[in-house]
DNA sequence: TCGTTACTTCGATCGTCATCAATATAGACG
DNA sequence: CGTCTATATTGATGACGATCGAAGTAACGA
């Protein structure tokens, strides 16, 4: 088990500036591209799927079978979000088990106020 | 003054499903589409350029000299925002006033948790 | 070592969308 | 009515990205 995750790696940094300060290009370029991780159907759907397994977490051929979608379509969106920070990736043997993240998450939802 | 406007329109209902409950496709799909009206660079700093004027308000005029594109650019992305329910419009003479609708933004944001 | 299973990476395709120029609408003012 | 100004609409273009099939990597078991 062990729940504590070894570090989310390098992340890509919040800033979170929110709508209140004054936004400069650069700023509202990265929060546009951070609230666009996650402004898809189907990552919606991955997100809800982790959230409601039994484990807190899912494995590849889990979501790829619930999803109805190819196995390399769901790699690529569950390594966009990783990325992002919103998602924990564990190996554990052949298999790779994902988790959320839920401080970034309501991070990336804290940029609209 | 009467700040109170007459009614935003036929809203596209927010639905607010959050992540919490399992997603159907198309609650995801509509939830989706409401995260993308605001995971643009050029509507974010709109949004941050209407929230930080004097009047609470912006004319389209406005908005292009300081966003620095074309005015067929941001009358777009003013449509789009005012349809979704996040931005008010408000005609008075030639010119028209948007401003923010501050529940309709804190709505999405919630939507991720 | 071989085959199988689980996942990732690569390359291509197709749709969506931000932006523009051109044009249309519409209010103000003579 | 004409003219100027403010905004909206239309149509075209270029870029980005969701998805797929094919191929690569890696772990487990016989």
């Amino acid at each position: 088990m062990s729940p504590a995750q070894p570090a989310p790696s390098p992340r890509p940094s919040v800033e979170s500036p929110s709508l209140r300060a004054t936004l400069s290009r650069a700023q509202a370029e990265s929060t546009a591209s951070l609230l666009r991780v996650v402004s898809d159907p189907t990552r919606l759907q991955i997100l809800s799927l982790i959230r409601s397994s039994p484990e807190g977490a899912s494995r590849v051929a889990d979501l790829t079978r619930e999803l109805g979608l190819r196995q390399p379509t769901v790699s690529h969106h569950l390594k966009v979000m990783a990325e992002a920070g919103v998602l924990t990736r564990r190996p554990a043997g052949r298999e790779v088990w994902y988790g959320i993240e839920p401080a970034r998450l309501d991070a990336i939802g804290d940029l609209l106020r």
